[in-house]
DNA sequence: ACATATTTGTGTCAATTGACACAAAAAAAA
DNA sequence: TTTTTTTTGTGTCAATTGACACAAATATGT
């Protein structure tokens, strides 16, 4: 659990004890690749932090085709949000691309930790708060962004993810087909 | 302030107390069609509820063209999350397609809010996460839809806002060209 | 190590899209 | 009301893209 103590650590101040505190209700699990995290009807009952490894989240259309809702990287918090605060079974599912090394935290433990103090409250709410207004950021750098330029700003923020993802998986996150990707690493390529 | 007290009213329980307590920190204001809300280098210090009207937010390109991050409709929070949290000066731009009624809450009042007491603090924790479980299913939707899918959509769920925004800026919300979303709607008006 | 399954690289072709250009209509300003 | 500005509707054309098909290369499982 060493990268999350150290993304604790570095989200805000909070006590030695605060944070043995949170930790405690983090249980750390391995998933290996291939495996399934979560899939079709299943109720969605805890948060995930990815310590090492790619998770690939994705829905299931009606042709069969597959499309790619995130790629989930080391050092990130996630889960199925809407069917984690509300309470609902999923239609999508959740496969580890590689072997996975992770953090589980319960709905239950969630929300009692909240209860603990107001130190911990207030640490959990702020890190909710961060989480938002990164996504929300990160939703508009892309929409300014070009296909091709999504593709240079993966290899530079996240070359890992390049090399470790299958290119289908990588066209579908970015939103192409494969072909059309596979267009612009030949071009890329021969420059 | 009527919409604003009815969005708190079905987000949870509240005393009318703790209601008023909330709705004190919130300022109904007035910004005519055509008025700047926030523009590049403005320092962003409030969040603001919607009562009525619509916000055009966008990104000034260098090429002098304008991405639409958001249409920003009645009955919704919305700020610049990133500029907001974390304290950074804007580099984008936000007006009123028409005339707006909303409530606007100070970041020292948003901070003072939360200790007032747990109740309360609680209540706007979870306000941040149905925020934030909505932005993604929203986000996640959205990557299923084709353009034309997204379109009907916002014929659907918002009809308003397709007869009040110019169809250049829609278009740009959807994610295309003006003469695209064109064809489109030729298509569907000869269907 | 061998057999099987998956992923990649590539070409062709049809369909979709964006860029440009401009007249008509509508809205805003004077 | 008249003038000016903005927005809309439309056509053409070139460029980009997605769909399909299949051999080569990798990776996986036995």
């Amino acid at each position: 659990m060493q990268k999350l103590r150290e993304f604790f650590k570095q989200s805000g101040e909070l006590s030695e004890e605060n944070l043995d505190l949170l930790l405690s209700s983090c249980a750390p699990k391995t998933l290996p690749k291939g495996q399934v995290l979560l899939q079709t009807n299943d109720w969605v009952n805890s948060i995930y932090f990815i310590e090492s490894g790619f998770l690939h989240y994705y829905t299931n259309m009606q042709d069969g085709t597959r499309v790619t809702l995130k790629v989930v990287s080391p050092n990130y918090f996630w889960t199925m949000l809407d069917e984690f605060f509300n309470q609902k079974q999923t239609l999508d599912t959740c496969v580890a691309l590689t072997d996975v090394h992770y953090c589980e935290i319960k709905r239950q433990d969630y929300n009692q930790l909240k209860s603990i103090n107001t130190t911990i409250a207030n640490f959990m709410h702020s890190i909710t708060e961060q989480i938002l207004s990164n996504k929300v950021k990160e939703e508009n750098d892309k929409s300014k962004m070009s296909v091709e330029e999504k593709y240079l700003d993966l290899l530079e923020h996240n070359p890992q993810m390049v090399q470790v993802v299958p290119v289908g998986i990588l066209a579908s996150y970015i939103g192409t087909s494969r072909e059309t990707l596979h267009r612009i690493r030949r071009k890329l390529s021969s420059v």
